[in-house]
DNA sequence: CCTTGACGTAACAGAGTTGGTTACAACGAA
DNA sequence: TTCGTTGTAACCAACTCTGTTACGTCAAGG
C-alpha cells in the first residue's frame, strides 16, 4: 500500500461535483452521494471534503437539505491545489535518526538531499498544476 | 511519517562508499561501518544494500574480511536508478475499492488518473536521473 | 581443516498510518 | 419542532516502517 489514495478520492469527488452540479438548481451534493460513486464510507468522503474546504476548493452547507458545492469553477481547480489540500507529507523523507555528525557524509548530505527532494516535489507540482478538474471531467466523459 | 527514508539511506551509503572506497586498496566496506555513518542498525543497511545489489549497483562479498563494493563508478549511478532499486510503490494510489461502475465518473476516471500519475512519476524520475552519486558526493563535501 | 568475521534472512516488536465504521452533537431549512 | 446533513471523536483491523535479536551460510586465511 504505502502511498495513500486521498488524492484519488479528492479528484474523484470534485469531478463528480463538476459533472452533477450544473443539473442541480442550487441543490447541494451530499457526502452520501459522493461515497456511493467512490464506493466508500460517507465519513471518509467528509474527511477529505473537510480538507478541501479548508483549502477553499469547496464549501459546505449545514442543516436539512444541505451538502457541498464547488467554491471555484472546475477549470480553476488544478490537481496541484488538490494535492496540497489533502497531502502534507513530503515525497521522500530524510533520515529517521540524525546521521553521524562526526562523519563528513553524515554531516553534509542532508542539505543536498533536501535540495534534491525539493526539486522533485516541484516537478510533481508543476505536472499536476497543468491539469484541472475540468480537464479530468472532459477526459473521463469522452 | 508516511513516506519512508529508504532512498535517503540508499543514497547515503552509496555516497559513503564512493568517498571511502578509493582509499581502501581492494578492501570492502562492511554494513557495520555504513550503519555507523547513517546512525542505524546494520541489518537495516544490509536490507537496503540487498536491494541495491539486485539492481546491480553494488556487489557483496562473503566470508571473512568481506563486505560491499560499488558495482559502477559513482558518476554512473543516478538517483532514479537508486529510487527504482529501493522503492516499488507508486507515488499515488488509485481507489482502495473499485469505484461504482454504474456511475460515469466511477467508470471513467481511473484511466485518466493512471495517465496523470504516470506523468508525475516520469517528472520525478527525470529529475532524479539528472543527479548522480558523484554529484551528491561533490556537493556534500563542499 | 577450522576459526573467524561478515553476509543473508527470518522473526518479532513498537509506533504510526490508512481506510472503514459507529456514534452522536451541532446545525439550519422547512 | 422535525429531520436530514455536516462535523468530529473514537475505535478497529490491516498494514508499513524502522529497529532489533538470532542464527545459518559462506569463504578467507591461518
Amino acid at each position: 500500500m504505502s502511498s495513500n489514495s486521498r488524492l484519488t478520492v479528492a479528484v474523484h469527488v470534485l469531478t463528480w461535483m463538476a459533472l452533477v452540479e450544473p443539473g442541480r438548481d442550487g441543490g447541494a451534493i451530499t457526502s452520501d452521494e459522493l461515497a456511493n460513486s467512490v464506493n466508500t464510507n460517507p465519513v471518509v468522503v467528509r474527511r477529505i471534503l473537510g480538507q478541501l474546504r479548508e483549502a477553499g476548493l469547496v464549501a459546505a452547507q449545514r442543516g436539512q437539505g444541505a451538502g457541498w458545492r464547488l467554491a471555484r469553477a472546475p477549470g480553476a481547480i488544478d490537481l496541484a491545489a488538490v494535492r496540497a489540500a489533502v497531502e502534507s507529507d513530503p515525497l521522500f523523507s530524510l533520515h529517521a535518526a540524525t546521521p553521524n555528525q562526526a562523519c563528513p557524509v553524515g554531516r553534509g548530505i542532508q542539505p543536498v538531499l533536501r535540495q534534491t527532494y525539493s526539486r522533485a516535489e516541484s516537478a510533481v507540482r508543476d505536472e499536476l498544476a497543468g491539469i484541472s478538474i475540468a480537464d479530468v471531467l472532459r477526459e473521463t466523459m469522452g
